[in-house]
Formats: structure tokens, C-alpha cells, sequence
DNA sequence: TCTGGGGTCCTAGGACCC
DNA sequence: TCTGGGGTCCTAGGACCC
């Protein structure tokens, strides 16, 4: 059997082990840029308060109840998340235990007895919340995908289920797939419900009735294979508990308010180059290909409802795979450039309101060993980047930075509501008088 | 008139996830 | 006026190889 276990609206929960006083008050999250909400407690949910939604439209609503608003906090999240998955690793041992998303992480409950799934789920969910503060959902059946929905239903009724659902039989199985609408189902999104919808198939257990070729013809291959065979209960997507490393490593931001001179692009990039390099030697890599897109603010006609503009990208490939932030700025200047040209003259619109660096061709950074084949000049370069991380780190973020990546940074983005950083500085701890 | 079979690698794009 | 950021996997098609 397996389990995933879902923190409840994390981010606001993360806000919410600091700010005692909100327990029960309707509290949200903001994306960058104060930009839309992406976290929500039920409170606010109640209010109306949509998911995902743009804040401008929620503010009035925000406004009048007093609801609590966070922009957000990625030091405070990221060692929330740390702490919660210890937690799990703790209890299950840490080969049972894949961390999924920064506030989800699947279990193996193979050696749990039959008897005993809801007892120990149970178990889980309690000691996370007391070691933690972070209250969690926990869903339990024979795949993953089965276990996603039981922990939609056990999130569904909080009340009723304690937060915690066992599908350990199949009659189980079956009533909780007519229950669930496709649009629910883990690997179906909006593309797949409408092509479902117009088969005439509109609950987990019709689709979990069809035939696998139907599968594959249907839903992109052997990812529609695997979707019905995990709902019909035969595992088909294995626990992956080893921290593997990223592929493609980006960096992207919408800009404070839209941008029209080249110069500011580039510094934008230049910072999202050092900050994705940051990443990648974190990770011991080295990258060899570098992409850098932009993408044009677009007039939006009366009734046309929001969608992200069209990113105009430029790539290269590099002679050799390296993590040292100057030979990566280089080439990711000379991208900005090429895309921006390109993008003024195929939309003739000389505003950008995002601009991203992404990093691929990833591969271990050999510079480490110390590389026969690389001037010894390359090594000093990737000591220079170990201080630069190091003071960067117990200092403050960007006390060293590089001179492209700009000192007055019009494009930064707006982050106005950010609570401290309570559990990552030293100065930002939580008071107590 | 008739022109093999089997690979690999790369890229672009589409779908999905949280 | 104002709508995030960072990933994954898969497929198809083209170039190229023997």
C-alpha cells in the first residue's frame, strides 16, 4: 500500500506556526510580484476568496473581512517543508519516503499490516502536526494515483474523515472512483477532461473501465497506459526515495511593472543567470546549455480573458558544461539580446513584462576533482564561486553580486507583505516579550 | 519499375504536476 | 491598471550513422 501525505494550505500554515493569532482566521499567499493568490486557508476559501486567482479582484473581499495576506516567503517555506519531511523520514525510515513537492511526499506502507493502515496513517498525521505545526492530509490505498484520491476525499470532509482516508478494499476503491470527477484525477488536466468529456466519460471509475490501448491512443502513450492501470489498483508509478538531481534548472520572474530597454533585460538576466547558478553548484552540477526567453506585455482586447503571452527564446549550446556564474552570464547576455531583437520584430512591441533563464544538459561538476584537462585557471574560478555562495549565504543574499546584474534594478519585482524570515535569520527571529 | 533495416541523438512542443 | 514560478515526462520528426 502506499500513502501521500498533503500539508493543508502550506504556505499559510507555514505563516500560521508564527502567528498563533490567525489559527482560525482566513489567511492567504500571494505568488511573486504580489502577483495571484496561491495558497488559502478554508476560511478564506469560504469567503469566496478563488484559488489561483489574480488579487486585485480578491482584494475588495480581502479587504473587508481583514483576511491576513502574505506576499511569499521561500526561506520560510522551503525549512518548513524540511522539517515536515524529516518528520516522515523519521517515522517510516527514510527509504520509504519520496518528498514529492516541497508540501507533499509519498509513502511505502508495505510493511504496515493490513489492519493497522488507519491507525498508522492516523499516527502520521498527529505527530507532524505536533512536531511541526503543520497539519496534513493523509491518503491511503494500493497506487499512487489511488492514494491522491483518497487524500482528495480525505481533504474534501475534514470533518468526517479526520483528515486521514484508507481505501484498502476494492469496494472502497470503486465508491471513491464514482465519487471523483476526471478534472480530479492525478494526470488529468484541462486538455485530457474535455477530450474525456467528449468520449462520454466523466468519473475516475468509467475511465478506470477502458481499455488500456484506449489509453494509449487517447492520453499521450504510456502515460495513459499507467493512469488506468493505477486506477484500476496495479501499481504502475514506483516510489523514487533517492534526491535526484534536476535536469533543468530556471530561473524566471515577471517584472515589477512592464520594461522596454534592452539594458534592464539584461541586468534582469544577468541576476537570473547568478541565481540559477547558485542552483546548479548546489546541486554539484555543471550546466551546457543555456536558454533565455522574454516575453512581450500584449495588448488585451475588451472580453479576451487572461492568458500568458507567447515566450520568444533564444538557446545555445556551450563548448564545455561549467557552474561558474561569469562564463554563464556571457552567453545568456548575448541570448537576451538575440531574443529581444527577435521578439520586437515578430510583435512589434517593444514592452516585456517576464523575462527567464533556464539551465539544461546537466551533468556532475567535474571542476570538483580537480580536471587535468582544464587550465588550473578553472579551478580558481570555481573556488571564487564556493566564496561567493559562502558569503552570500551567512551574510545576506546578493552582499556579493555581479556588476551586470545591476545596482538599480528597475524591473524588480514587487514584495510587499513578506512576514520574516523566522526560522533561516538570525535577525528575523520570532520575538517573544 | 524496382531503392533496407535498425539504431541514436537532438529539438520542439504538448501535456501534466504542485 | 493589476493574473507565479519551477519542474517532469513523453512523442514526433529530422539528421545522421552503419
Amino acid at each position: 500500500m502506499k500513502a501521500v501525505v498533503d500539508c493543508n494550505s502550506f504556505y499559510c500554515s507555514a505563516e500560521r506556526v508564527f502567528r498563533p493569532d490567525l489559527q482560525h482566521k482566513p489567511v492567504v499567499v500571494l505568488s511573486n510580484n504580489d502577483g495571484c493568490i496561491i495558497s488559502r486557508t478554508d476560511e478564506a476559501k469560504e469567503l469566496g476568496v478563488e484559488m489561483a486567482g489574480p488579487y486585485f479582484k480578491a482584494k475588495p473581499v480581502i479587504e473587508q473581512h481583514g483576511v491576513a495576506t502574505f506576499s511569499s516567503n521561500y526561506n520560510l517555506y522551503g525549512d518548513m517543508s524540511w522539517r515536515v519531511m524529516e518528520t516522515l523520514r523519521y517515522i517510516m525510515g527514510k527509504e520509504n519516503v519520496e518528498v514529492y513537492s516541497v508540501d507533499e511526499a509519498f509513502l511505502n506502507l508495505d510493511e504496515v499490516a493490513f489492519d493497522k493502515l488507519q491507525e498508522v496513517a492516523m499516527m502520521i498525521r498527529k505527530t507532524v502536526e505536533q512536531w511541526t505545526g503543520v497539519a496534513v492530509s493523509v491518503g491511503v490505498a494500493p497506487t499512487k494515483t489511488l492514494s491522491k484520491v483518497a487524500n482528495h476525499i480525505a481533504k474534501k470532509d475534514k470533518q468526517a474523515t479526520q483528515c486521514v482516508t484508507v481505501l484498502e478494499t476494492a469496494e472502497k476503491v470503486n465508491e471513491a472512483l464514482c465519487r471523483t470527477p476526471v478534472k480530479e484525477i492525478w494526470g488529468v488536466g484541462g486538455q485530457y477532461a474535455e477530450k474525456l468529456k467528449a468520449f462520454g466519460i466523466y468519473d475516475a471509475y468509467q475511465l478506470s473501465r477502458m481499455p488500456e490501448e484506449w489509453g494509449r491512443k487517447n492520453l499521450g502513450g504510456v502515460v495513459g497506459i499507467r493512469l488506468i492501470k493505477e486506477l484500476r489498483g496495479e501499481p504502475s508509478i514506483g516510489l523514487d526515495e533517492e534526491l535526484t538531481e534536476k535536469k533543468m534548472i530556471a530561473t524566471t520572474r515577471m517584472f515589477g511593472s512592464p520594461v522596454s530597454e534592452l539594458r534592464d533585460i539584461k541586468e534582469a538576466v544577468a541576476t537570473y543567470t547568478s541565481r540559477a547558478a547558485e542552483k546548479l553548484r548546489r546541486q554539484y552540477g555543471a550546466a551546457s546549455m543555456i536558454s533565455v526567453f522574454v516575453v512581450p506585455k500584449e495588448e488585451r482586447k475588451p472580453g479576451q480573458s487572461f492568458r500568458h503571452g507567447p515566450s520568444v527564446s533564444s538557446a545555445i549550446t556551450l563548448p564545455h558544461a561549467t557552474c561558474v556564474t561569469s562564463e554563464l552570464i556571457k552567453p545568456a547576455l548575448q541570448m537576451a539580446e538575440k531574443a529581444y531583437h527577435k521578439s520586437i520584430s515578430e510583435h512589434k512591441t517593444q514592452l516585456f513584462k517576464k523575462a527567464g533563464v533556464m539551465l539544461s544538459g546537466i551533468v556532475p561538476d567535474t571542476t570538483l576533482q580537480g580536471n587535468l584537462f582544464i587550465p588550473a585557471s578553472g579551478n580558481n574560478a570555481r573556488m571564487l564561486m564556493d566564496a561567493m555562495d559562502n558569503i552570500n549565504f551567512s551574510m545576506r543574499n546578493d552582499i556579493l553580486k555581479f556588476a551586470s546584474t545591476g545596482m538599480e534594478r528597475n524591473w524588480k519585482m514587487r514584495q510587499e507583505l513578506r512576514s520574516p524570515r523566522y526560522t533561516s535569520r538570525w535577525d528575523e527571529l520570532r520575538e517573544v516579550k
